[in-house]
DNA sequence: TCTGCGTTCGAACGTTCGTTCTAAGTATAG
DNA sequence: CTATACTTAGAACGAACGTTCGAACGCAGA
């Protein structure tokens, strides 16, 4: 629970432009260890009171670090969530990347999608939350990389309902159904409860059977084509 | 689109103590319409820039009225966003209670429930954001309340899935199932374009396909029972 | 020992926050 | 007309905000 999820970000902070000096072959320096640690804090008093609603002065208790001593390993607030949800979102991507190689199947690699994110979540709920729920906190410049990821993320989910899709010859909207996905997997931040709702892999199983029963029209409701919604 | 959803909403401002002046039988008065235009004002804000992140001074400009001119309406920022959040919750569940009485049968009453979330949501979106995404924003004082209306919310739709398993003799966790229901009717304030995705009916009816046809069990992915994880 | 650099902090910068004070406006009742 | 309540706003309150400054520390290499 205490495990370190931010072990040796590359933090790049500039300093009247430059880049940091290269410590040539040092993986894991001091200062990425310190920043990491300052990071895992962050987010920790990010997720507990909101982006807006932490001060520095509380990532400063938080960290038993003096104000001056936060800056002197990030240059401001708004770097530190922008560092948060790249790391957290990057992390993610990465994981189904690879996990997405081992499997073939529309149906199987759509639940290996799910199943990765909630055991990304399980496994770090409050960089989740921050990432979900502080969304809009960047300001332009800042949030155009993170909105690349998250364009990145929604695109490989869009292809494998559209696979999905194709090889099943079904008949439903894909963009409503990503949507709807997303919904189910992000807004778990709100009401997960370990004791009360099982481990990530039971609720990957069961969202997974919702969403891919759902999809795949059990029978009852016969569903129209939606095809003027595409667009 | 500028409907004024607050007409005549009864605020009893105190002052000293002191409930407003029973002004005998005026239902809206001039200070009930004045005090709902800036509670339309301050939903369009706090969805803008979030509660944490929008001012008193902001909500000044979008009004039109001077700082100490809107204390004169309200006493505190913090219960603007408290009548909002109770005013919107309010209306959804009165809504919802009166179609549920001319529905029976728990499909159709499911997807009266998700219709009515979806068109509330479609004719308010500012309103049905700041209820979501400022969900943890009140104090404890204030939260109570609030909190009481969303349990009221969550246990009718508890029982609407509960109805519906027993009838079909299902083998599903309905808290799981009402959750992910959540998901996809709360996120839906990320992603939600009129022009791309239809009106609420439309959307209303996928979400409901989905939802549906995904507890039924269309299939395939044969579901063990749950009993572990209530408890 | 001295120099230089990464690190740390107390103290303060200027700004903005939510809120309040005081007094002047306006409408209506007598 | 005065009297009274309701309405408005300019100016300011103390507190908290994100950020910066200058001076120290500890420790390597000369």
């Amino acid at each position: 629970m205490a495990m370190a999820t931010f072990p040796a970000i590359r933090a790049s902070r500039r300093l009247s432009g430059v880049l940091r000096p290269k410590s040539r072959r040092a993986p894991a320096t001091r200062f990425d260890r310190r920043l990491g640690h300052i990071l895992d804090k962050a987010t920790e008093v990010f997720c507990e009171k909101g982006y807006e609603g932490a001060s520095m002065r509380d990532l400063s208790r938080a960290t038993g670090m003096s104000l001056a001593g936060l800056y002197h390993y990030c240059e401001s607030k708004e770097r530190l969530l922008f560092l948060i949800q790249k790391h957290t979102f990057t992390t993610i991507l990465e994981k189904l990347k690879v996990r997405l190689e081992n499997v073939s199947g529309p149906e199987q690699r759509i639940r290996i999608f799910i199943l990765n994110h909630l055991e990304y979540f399980v496994s770090n709920q409050p960089g989740l939350k921050v990432l979900s729920h502080e969304d809009e906190a960047l300001k332009n410049g800042w949030s155009a990389e993170i909105a690349g990821i998250k364009r990145e993320y929604y695109r490989i989910c869009l292809g494998l309902m559209g696979d999905l899709r194709r090889q099943r010859g079904l008949d439903f909207n894909p963009r409503t159904a990503v949507m709807s996905l997303f919904g189910m997997i992000n807004w778990i931040y709100t009401w997960y409860n370990p004791r009360v709702d099982g481990d990530a892999e039971a609720l990957a199983k069961q969202m997974s059977n919702i969403v891919l029963n759902g999809i795949v029209n059990g029978g009852k409701p016969r569903k129209k084509a939606n095809s003027s919604s595409i667009q």
